[in-house]
DNA sequence: AGCGGTATCAGCCATTTGGCTGATATCTGA
DNA sequence: TCAGATATCAGCCAAATGGCTGATACCGCT
């Protein structure tokens, strides 16, 4: 029998591609295509895809993780597999925890993309082979979990600001600010903002 | 007569769907496909396409702007369409300032991509349109130019290194590098290194 | 020969930042 | 109800940063 799948991705130009690479074989059919999060998860419940393959980004509204969660609380809940460009860690470990199925990088081979595709139907957990390795390292020595008011504060230290500005945008003391980065220097074992923006960045924080 | 089109974008997915795109028309044809900026001059020598349609970022290898270059110094020199998921300034004018016809985000529909390469045949200049505002507006204030050594120096204080750091790496005393730094924020119009990263990151500086 | 741009370096000084210790209040979950 | 996490604030001090002025040297161009 056909696997279903519905394509999730903000760029036209993605989906099709990916449906014409998806629809070559065929065990495989596309049966909706979403530009945003919400479009999806309404789609899915209606067209009860096995299989939903979906970008991280997706320009404004809800990102893929938020839909992801949303998508497998679905009844019957598909297997999600997101596909995107980067690879920033933080983004590959939430989308796992989320209840991904897997996660492919968009630079793959269109067969890659199929072989994927038809794993994640039958249940298996889907890795490029890269991040495999990266995905188990971070297993080991876990993301820093930054709270909320952390990551806001980091928001704003990425834009530039000051500790005075941030104070004053987030209506606290300076003191408050320093607080809240002596904690996220620790968490991120840096020493110096720029180096926590960095960090930030590459592991995909913010 | 038909317009013939070379596609250069590093993901594979994402030349199927522009091909499936643009082959949708009859009016154009997809004549070859590039996944690197080498690829892509080897080839448009040889199948002297109109119209090249090639993404910024190609991974490893030579970027879009390079490409752009080299492809408008071959002669008959093809028209060159930049498509690509960013926007940021200083590459939208540098594709610009390279000879490209044109620059189109990829978020758009698929009828305006085809639309971009048959007024890039005609050798119109194409602009998404709120892209087209900033372009000119960079015309008026001209993005900062940098020198090398400047950009270099920009590039350390991305990755969070202090000014002592950057010192050793450059092997130079870190007066030189303060003084390399007064400049950039001058130039970027900054008071800090966050937000000369910023800034930085913004523009496509670095 | 001289000018402008670039890269290098120096010293002074005020401000910002970061490390440290410690305190209070709230909230959540065991 | 009590421990732990979170958010808030304070003071002290050393180091890093940024603004300033000015100097030397090299290079390319006129």
């Amino acid at each position: 029998m056909t696997t279903t799948v519905l394509l999730v991705d903000d760029h036209p130009v993605v989906r099709s591609g990916l449906r014409a690479v998806i629809e070559a074989g065929d065990a495989l059919q596309v049966v909706g295509e979403a530009a945003t999060g919400e479009e999806a998860i309404t789609l899915a419940g209606h067209l009860r895809p096995d299989v939903v393959l979906c970008d991280l980004r997706l320009g404004s509204g809800i990102d893929g993780i938020r839909t992801t969660v949303a998508l497998r609380a679905l009844d019957p809940a598909p297997a999600v597999l997101i596909l995107t460009t980067f690879d920033r860690d933080a983004e590959v470990l939430g989308a796992i925890e989320a209840g991904a199925a897997g996660y492919l990088l968009k630079d793959v081979d269109p067969e890659v993309i199929v072989q994927g595709i038809r794993r994640a139907a039958t249940g298996d957990m889907v890795l490029a082979p890269d991040l495999a390795t990266r995905v188990l390292k971070g297993m080991r020595s876990p993301l820093p979990k930054l709270t909320d008011r952390e990551i806001e504060v980091l928001r704003h230290l990425a834009r530039g600001a000051t500790n005075k500005e941030i104070a004053r945008t987030l209506f606290v003391t300076e003191a408050t600010v320093k607080s809240h980065l002596a904690h996220i220097f620790t968490k991120l074992d840096v020493d110096s903002r720029s180096r926590a923006i960095h960090v930030a960045q590459e592991t995909g924080l913010i």
